[in-house]
DNA sequence: AGCACGCCGACT
DNA sequence: GTCGGCGTGCTC
């Protein structure tokens, strides 16, 4: 009670003591509560004042966290007792720009999440922990004339020094980018090779800016626009630039936010350039100079075909404004290399670019490629790196310091000093939506992104999401169309085969093996797709009808016969096959169902001396297996690979000639209302895998529904058709992209827990009634019991996303005061692109 | 989330 | 008498 009063008294003292211009710091603390913390800046002593973007040390209950300071007001709702005072300013420049903070808000309001965990919990680890990134200088290094004599004369002992050596005496001179691509322990054989004076460095130097260009973050005064009623955020993918609800919204939560923006010290090339000249060449890269060969003949660009072309000029045309465009290109019709002609060109003009690519083992085959082809400096960031990596990545896009910033879905919150370009790679696929816990859209947050930086976004996919194309229908966005692949090679044909009372053993019926035996006489590769690991996906007993089930989920153990294990695909649980049945006692125990494990083993003895592999997460899970299994199907020591989902993933397999879809089937019947959408992309991204090169292929779709109508039209009519058609679907049935969605789930170890918070939050719906918008439910999960925990879960419909936007607020505050809350996790998922 | 407070049961 | 269970409330 005394020291009650005591901290009373201080407080009131320290009030009376300030003047009343002091002003409030609102700081983003990572906890899961839904606003800023005010606190009163630190006890000035001639030190620069805090502005937004930087990361703060505060008390915070009883003890202290790092937060970011996301704005300063002048006054807070707070009662003034209760402010504490920021206890040390850790950066001395902002660690955010004003662009990136904007970006980091909306996605907090848009996706309903606590807006610390979005700001401070994106950020790379140590600068979670308080690390002050240290001011990165990007070297570059290059072979001297002794290092030249050495490798000719041939290096011995020392391979790695060898190949770096040889990347710098091809390249003329290389970033350090390149290096870490080439080796991830570098460092040491360079100081060796530094040593010996076989290479030298020199620093890097950003390419300077040669025109105007797009207002770069922090330029532009917040906010363009004010009204009573403010507008809610709008989605990336119905992002319209002339509509005033797509205006940033900041004000809206934080209040004003103050300018913030660091910009490089500029080097003595920037005036001069900016001054006369919007040519590249006549602007020699300070760096170049190290360079010993041409520019134009060092690195191998292929020709463009005409539409490649078209699509690279169509987006030069619109660099410096915000326009998205869809880059429909079938597989293999060189999107890569459009979008390398794309950021060549910006960073040419002194701009960096984004590039999400999904989350696949791909990212170190696309890097090596982004190496090989562009004399500017990449950096990547992908779940790959070490902690230093992801700190080193995310300082040099900050600082400005690397002109490409390639990586995964988190790579869409990393600050860019000079944004000029983004493109979203295979951009349908889901690794984009994160799954828990902050649950955003990359791909969308990306068209944010480009739309309040005043560029370009390219979305490419040969699939596009139902998004995407409804958004091309709308004039939103802009198509652009790779229609044929790359050296002329044509379509595969496809075939679908009606399983129907035809003779089929474990996964293969006669059509197929057939195939196979054709591809392998003519010594070229099959792949064949299964869209589940594992030998047998049931085990059952034939006298009784007992079934093998996980004991934690509503689901069935899969039979690995690798390991001889039964393990549960949703939960860790794993144990020793059954031989007798629990039940009866019955040694009859079937395996029924069909898995990658049991189809590659059906196929090894169904056709001699056929070598197979398997392609899975069980077979890929070590580090590097799945670069080993890669370089087998390269070298053609395989002659057909059995996968999963993992087969579409974007591998070039320039012998394979023969795709077949075993079980067509599978994504027809499926209980989400996108199964059929998900198993059109499957199917076709699985299908671009045949007959590369000169070699047209084959795919072979096994189905017991050959006349189900979503697959004629996509066989018969191509993926446009189907895509149409399901749109029309979607939009009779009132599905996305013509409503708005958010799922909140909940779970906990008693049944009954989920079902009667989401029945309260039912309630709390009906209460607060808003136009257009319905609540449904609660429903169990599809999955009711999953690793020991009860689920179930609420479908909020929108009739758009303005509303669903309006609606929700309110409605999860609510929530959160709610009793029933308590007894349940739980989570909203605006934009669900699961419903399980 | 993390942490403290507080109010009930089984122990040295 | 006290150690510890986890329900409730709070963090500027």
């Amino acid at each position: 009670m005394d020291v009650h009063r005591t901290r009373m008294r201080m407080s009131a003292g320290a009030v009376r003591s300030t003047t009343a211009a002091e002003p409030v710091l609102r700081v983003a603390v990572p906890v899961p509560i839904r606003h800023p913390f005010d606190y009163l800046p630190p006890r000035a002593r001639g030190t620069p004042p805090v502005r937004p973007g930087m990361r703060v040390r505060v008390p915070f209950g009883r003890k202290t966290a790092i937060g970011v300071v996301v704005d300063i007001a002048c006054a807070s709702t707070v009662d003034a007792r209760r402010l504490k005072r920021v206890r040390d300013v850790i950066d001395e420049e902002p660690l955010f720009d004003a662009a990136t903070l904007k970006l980091l808000a909306w996605a907090s309001g848009y996706f309903q999440h606590p807006v610390g965990e979005v700001v401070v919990g994106t950020l790379p680890r140590l600068l979670r922990l308080g690390r002050v990134p240290k001011a990165e200088r990007s070297m570059r290094y290059a072979a001297t004339a002794a290092g030249a004599h050495a490798i000719a004369e041939g290096i011995r002992g020392a391979p790695v020094q060898a190949r770096l050596l040889g990347l710098m005496i091809d390249a003329g001179s290389v970033p350090e980018a390149a290096l870490v691509a080439e080796h991830r322990d570098w460092r040491r054989p360079l100081r060796a090779l530094i040593e010996k004076g076989w290479v030298e460095a020199c620093p890097d130097v950003p390419r300077p800016a040669d025109r105007p260009g797009p207002p770069s973050p922090g330029d532009r005064a917040d906010p363009p626009h004010s009204s009573d009623r403010p507008d809610p955020p709008r989605p990336a993918d119905q992002v319209d630039p002339s509509h005033p609800a797509d205006a940033p919204h900041l004000a809206d939560r934080f209040g004003p936010l103050h300018q913030a923006h660091w910009v490089d010290p500029p080097s003595p090339t920037d005036q001069a350039a900016s001054a006369h000249s919007t040519d590249r060449t006549d602007l020699p890269h300070p760096a170049d100079r190290f360079d010993s060969r041409d520019p134009a003949d060092r690195f191998n660009r292929p020709v463009l075909n005409a539409e490649q072309a078209r699509a690279v000029e169509a987006v030069e045309a619109h660099l410096g404004e915000f326009t998205p465009f869809v880059l429909d290109g079938v597989t293999g019709s060189g999107k890569t290399e459009v979008y390398l002609r794309l950021i060549e060109t910006v960073v040419a003009r002194g701009r960096q670019a984004l590039v999400l690519i999904p989350e696949i083992g791909l990212t170190p085959q696309l890097l090596a490629r982004f190496h090989a082809r562009l004399t500017c400096r990449v950096a990547a960031l992908h779940s790959g790196l070490s902690d230093g990596e992801r700190l080193s990545s995310w300082t040099h896009a900050r600082n400005g310091t690397v002109d490409v910033l390639v990586g995964t879905r988190s790579a869409v919150f990393v600050p860019l000093a000079r944004p000029g370009l983004f493109i979203v790679d295979e951009e349908h696929d889901l690794s984009f939506k994160q799954q828990d816990g902050f649950r955003y859209s990359a791909r969308d947050l990306a068209v944010v992104r480009a739309r309040d930086a005043g560029a370009p976004v390219v979305l490419g996919s040969a699939t596009p999401s139902l998004e995407a194309i409804d958004n091309v229908r709308r004039g939103r966005y802009r198509r652009l169309d790779l229609p044929h692949r790359a050296g002329g090679a044509s379509p595969p044909r496809i075939d679908v085969v009606d399983l129907r009372s035809r003779p089929f053993d474990n996964g293969l019926c006669d059509v197929l093996v057939e195939a196979l035996e054709e591809t392998k006489a003519r010594s070229e590769q099959a792949l064949l797709f299964i869209n589940r690991r594992g030998y047998a996906p049931v085990l059952m007993c034939h006298a009784c009808g007992w079934v093998a089930n996980c004991e934690r989920c509503d689901a069935r153990l899969v039979f690995h016969r690798e390991d001889e294990r039964l393990r549960c695909h949703h939960c860790a649980a794993e144990r020793p096959p059954v031989v007798e049945c629990p039940e009866c006692g019955s040694t009859n125990v079937r395996r029924l169902g069909l898995g990658t494990e049991r189809v590659a083993r059906a196929l090894e003895r169904r056709i001699k001396g056929l070598h197979v592999a398997r392609m899975d997460r069980d077979a890929t899970r070590r580090r590097g297996s799945l670069e080993a299994l890669l370089d087998r199907v390269h070298a053609g020591e395989v002659d057909a690979v059995v996968g999963t989902q993992m087969l579409a993933k974007g591998h070039h397999f320039p012998n394979v000639t023969l795709v077949a879809i075993l079980d067509a089937d599978a994504g027809l019947f499926g209980i989400d209302f996108r199964a059929t959408e998900r198993m059109a992309q499957l199917l076709l991204q699985v299908a671009g895998r045949a007959g590369r090169g000169d070699r047209t292929g084959r795919v072979l779709l096994q189905t017991h529904n050959p006349e189900h109508p979503l697959l004629r039209v996509l066989v018969l009519q191509g993926y446009r058709q189907f895509c149409a058609q399901a749109l029309e679907e979607r939009r009779s049935t009132r599905l996305p992209p013509f409503a708005s969605l958010a799922l909140v789930r909940a779970e906990a170890q008693q049944r009954e827990a989920p079902q009667s918070f989401l029945s309260d939050a039912e309630a709390c719906a009906s209460a607060r009634p808003h136009r257009g918008v319905s609540v449904l439910g609660p429903v169990p999960s599809p999955m009711e019991r999953r690793a020991g925990r009860y689920r179930a879960q609420l479908l909020v419909d929108a009739t758009s996303r303005g509303a669903m936007q309006r609606f929700l607020p309110g409605w999860i505050a609510d929530l959160e005061a709610l009793p029933s809350a308590r007894k349940v996790r739980w989570s909203v998922d605006v934009d669900p692109q699961e419903m399980v």
